[in-house]
RNA sequence: GCCGGUGUGGUGGAAUUGGCAGACGCGCCGGACUCAAAAUCCGGUGGGGGCAACUCCGUGUGGGUUCGACUCCCACCACCGGCACCA
């Protein structure tokens, strides 16, 4: 054994070791218990960074925990390769985008293995495979039969500069976030993947999702954002025309003064005769800044109260929303209300808040002024209180009574809601109704750098969908990519005309890719397989299938960054899979570990700030396990993680000091075989091992339920820390210390193992014992063995500490209360004061309640 | 604006059910080793007061509940994150 840790020299010994005996190949086991562990495959973009460092580091640390614990465990890893930084660098650096990836691929693999990391490559993914995006097409073409699949003209973020569509994460403050161009709207002929058809089971899903940290479930029920309410039809005076509008708060219903239809609302044009004014309003559309509206010279009536109320355009109605339309009723809503005030419309209170029970004062006023806040408030006099003073200063949004609403009048606003629902639905106005703000999710891409979309263009059929046999068409990899903006496939002849599978005439190819969402939608199932051309269907529909038993993923690990977008494109695909017959499961997920960021400096660590960290350099002049261990220290998994130079030290100090101890004694720990599991031995221990023993026994129960509660990886890791801060100041002397000795460091190695398996594998080596330390299961600690002789027991006055003393565990309350009322410091303290009460909290504290 | 989260020493963070606040690490101070330094090892380290035994204060702020509050309740402040004309 060396006297110095050489972290390189033992990581590349064990990493080979690991590799040739592949001890991280899985197959399926009926006979065990699954565990599937995943961490949010990287995209290749040349270097891993810290962030995924800590990712995979946490990863690591449940799946060779869970394996240890005697699960079936699978941990795979795969590249999220296509997208548009690898056209980016195409361009920039003239090589092809495939090579730039599978370049980038092949190095990031190396880095990833430098981390000691247990992966089952047999199992890889690579999206931009055709082996793999194949299936991407043959999910189109399945949810187009099933009509999940639709073509519509749309708003989309368009780059100019670029040519292309850009997500909506790619607009980065109305810009660009590559060329800097200002992103505008622009109208254009897509493909949706109807994720709205799911609308409903996705928010009701929510409630199965335990395991999921809770803001990141609130995300997602938001982004669905459920509103209930009603559609009403509006005449419109001497047309043939409904207005129909959407709204959740019927209870206003009778306060509407006038009416408001988004520009692009297909009734606009009808009843606008000025269209350039319309096209002002349209180019203010979803503007935030400003409201602005043109009255139409038409008005509606209101089939509540028939009252005749003027019908504007106006920019900040949105037609993606609702119908379109809206009533508006200013006098309780702030936008309606700002409307009002510009356009000097009518504002008619409708509901007032609700009377509270004064308790004392006289009734100055009906309504307590703390909920008035700018609202509407009753003028004194006019008997019925129907008089309102219009003079306040925002709407007023909550709860009330009704008032000046016919029949409705002196009802509670939210059971109003449900009797006008209910008036209308009766009368034949309208009918509850449910809308969502989630949209459908439009895939098409002017990229080429992504999945084929499988459609062919027929001047004679149409669109005709890319018969199954033909699949994939494959990405053509012969393109010139100039940068100058739209698709190359456009330029490609050969990829470009095709003859139409139905009448067999020319025709031509969708140049539009996909967007890269798909390809990680669904990535973890095709992880149940191994890797190469398989056929998915039939593996998946295959009784027993692999993906059966794997499928769902016990614990998902990654950034909070796709709370919303990947985890709920990934709930919505095992949907339509599971509709489609090839799966049995609701939710992919079971639990849900996302992941703090890593900070430098207080900012998250990137290039354009200039604060990264290169793992290449931590672990070059440290080593994988102290990398590894640092990054699970430092904070617990879920928050953010402050780097520290000073820290990496720190836990490079602690491996240090592990292996020097094992060093300074490995010659006597290797001869001596037996440890300290025999209670004999236990019987016959002095008082300095026995309390190593016992705190070995504390030790794994301490790092066990901190790993089994929640991860908390740097309490689990400060304990052992505190394990080899008690041996540092262990000097064996006879057997039976030996075994002591070196029943601690076997449990030690054990404990330390995930975190830093390295080291732990050396060391167990040294010691006398076979490799691999991973094949060992997870030691049990004795609930005896690692309960104190004697604790402490602390004394109280009136809730402030007095004294401690010494007890035995299991002492009775009565006995307690007899020591501390006796103890001599108590004693002084309470003299002749009366003692009012007693608390004995058994084994931790006595509280003695005394007067003055 | 709406929703959510977080506030603890010089610092990253501990504190499982309301029961010793500050585990563990970093830094700092002192000591050992050394010609010296680095590394390493040993000891100390929330703040104020006291020679000392000890004592008072202390978990963003202000209240409350309780024998007892970092922990529960109410109000507020600061910072971070998400959504944002969603009718």
């Amino acid at each position: 054994m060396e006297e110095r840790y050489d972290a390189q020299r033992i990581e590349l010994k064990w990493q080979k070791y690991w590799t040739e005996r592949g001890i991280y190949k899985t197959d399926l086991d009926p006979s065990k218990k699954k565990f599937y562990c995943l961490e949010m495959f990287p995209y290749p973009s040349g270097e891993i960074h810290m962030g995924h460092v800590r990712n995979y580091a946490i990863g690591d640390v449940i799946a060779r925990y869970k394996r240890m614990r005697g699960y079936n465990v699978l941990h795979p890893m795969g590249w999220d390769a296509f997208g548009l930084p690898a056209e980016n660098a195409a361009i920039k650096h003239s090589v092809h985008p495939s090579k730039w990836t599978y370049k980038n691929i092949d190095y990031m693999k190396k880095q990833l293995n430098r981390m000691g990391l247990s992966y089952d490559w047999e199992r890889e993914v690579t999206t931009c495979s055709p082996e793999y995006y194949k299936w991407n097409q043959w999910f189109f073409l399945k949810m187009l039969e099933r009509g999940l699949v639709y073509r519509k003209h749309s708003y989309v973020n368009w780059c100019p500069s670029c040519a292309t569509v850009l997500a909506n994460e790619q607009v980065i403050d109305e810009k660009c976030w590559r060329c800097d161009s200002i992103v505008v709207q622009k109208k254009l002929e897509q493909w949706f993947f109807k994720i709205t058809h799911y609308a409903e089971e996705l928010l009701q899903g929510c409630g199965e999702l335990k395991g999921w940290p809770e803001r990141v479930v609130l995300m997602q029920k938001n982004w669905i954002g459920k509103g209930e309410g009603v559609e009403v039809d509006f005449p419109i005076v001497e047309m043939d025309e409904q207005l129909r509008i959407f709204t959740t708060r019927p209870d206003t219903l009778f306060g509407v003064t006038f009416m408001c239809i988004a520009p692009g609302h297909p009734v606009s044009e009808k009843l606008v005769k000025d269209i350039d004014k319309l096209e002002t309003i349209k180019g203010k559309y979803g503007k935030e800044d400003e409201k602005i509206g043109l009255f139409t010279g038409h008005y509606a009536i209101n089939p509540l109260n028939s009252v005749k109320v003027p019908v504007y355009i106006a920019n900040f109605v949105l037609m993606e929303y609702g119908t379109g339309a809206i009533m508006s009723v200013p006098a309780h809503d702030q936008r309606d209300f700002e409307f009002a005030k510009k356009y000097d419309l009518p504002i008619k209170v409708v509901i007032v808040p609700e009377e509270q029970p004064q308790e004392e004062g006289p009734p100055t006023h009906p309504y307590p002024a703390r909920r008035m806040a700018g609202g509407p408030s009753r003028v004194e006099g006019k008997g019925g209180g129907e008089a309102l003073s219009l003079d306040f200063t925002e709407a007023y949004e909550d709860e009330g009574v009704l008032v000046d609403s016919g029949q409705f009048t002196g009802m509670r606003s939210d059971i109003a809601r449900q009797q006008i629902t209910k008036f209308i639905e009766e009368k034949g106005l309208g009918k509850a109704v449910v809308n969502y703000k989630i949209r459908d999710w439009g895939i098409s891409r002017q990229r080429y750098w992504g999945t084929p979309i499988p459609i062919i263009y027929c001047d004679k059929c149409g669109i005709v969908p890319v018969p199954e046999k033909d699949i994939p068409v494959v990405l053509p990899e012969d393109v010139k990519l100039t940068g100058k903006g739209g698709s190359p496939l456009f330029e490609l002849e050969e990829f470009l005309k095709v003859q139409c599978p139905k009448c067999g005439g020319n025709a031509r190819r969708e140049t539009d890719t996909m967007d890269t969402f798909v390809d990680s939608s669904w990535y973890f199932i095709r992880y149940c397989f191994r890797k190469g051309d398989i056929d998915l269907t039939s593996e998946l529909r295959a009784n027993n299938s692999e993906s059966s038993y794997w499928m769902p993923v016990d614990q998902y690990i990654g950034g909070v960054e796709h709370a919303v977008l990947h985890l709920l494109y990934s709930r919505f695909f095992t949907r339509v899979m599971r509709d489609l017959g090839l799966l049995n499961i609701n939710e992919p997920f079971q639990n849900l570990l996302t992941q703090g960021m890593v900070i430098k400096d207080g900012a998250k660590m990137s290039k354009s700030k200039g604060n990264v960290v290169d793992p290449n350099y931590l672990i070059d002049k440290y080593g994988a396990d102290t990398s590894r261990l640092f990054s699970l220290f430092a904070a617990p998994p879920e928050k953010d993680l402050e780097w520290s130079d000073k820290g990496v030290e720190g836990a490079n100090r602690f491996l240090n000091r592990l292996w020097g101890i094992v060093y300074k004694n490995h010659e006597a720990l290797n001869a001596k075989r037996k440890t300290a599991e025999n209670p004999i031995y236990i019987s016959r221990l002095t008082p300095d091992a026995l309390r190593l023993f016992r705190k070995t026994h504390q030790t794994i129960k301490k790092v066990t339920t901190d790993i089994e509660r929640e991860y908390h990886f740097n309490t689990a890791i400060a304990g052992l820390m505190e394990l080899v801060n008690e041996m540092t100041s262990f000097e064996p002397k006879s057997d039976e210390d030996w075994a002591t000795f070196k029943f601690a460091i076997e449990r030690l190695l054990l404990l330390l193992s995930p975190f830093s398996p390295h080291i732990a594998e050396e060391l167990w080596e040294t010691i006398g014992n076979k490799p691999s330390i991973f094949v060992q299961e997870w030691p049990d600690w004795d609930e005896d063995a690692a309960k104190e002789e004697k604790i402490e027991l602390v004394i109280q006055i009136n809730g402030k500490l007095r004294s401690k003393i010494m007890i035995s565990p299991g002492t009775p309350d009565d006995e307690l209360k007899k020591m501390a009322l006796e103890d001599q410091k108590i004693k002084e303290i309470v003299g002749a004061k009366a003692i009012k009460k007693v608390i004995v909290i058994r084994g931790k504290l006595v509280n003695i309640v005394i007067v003055g």
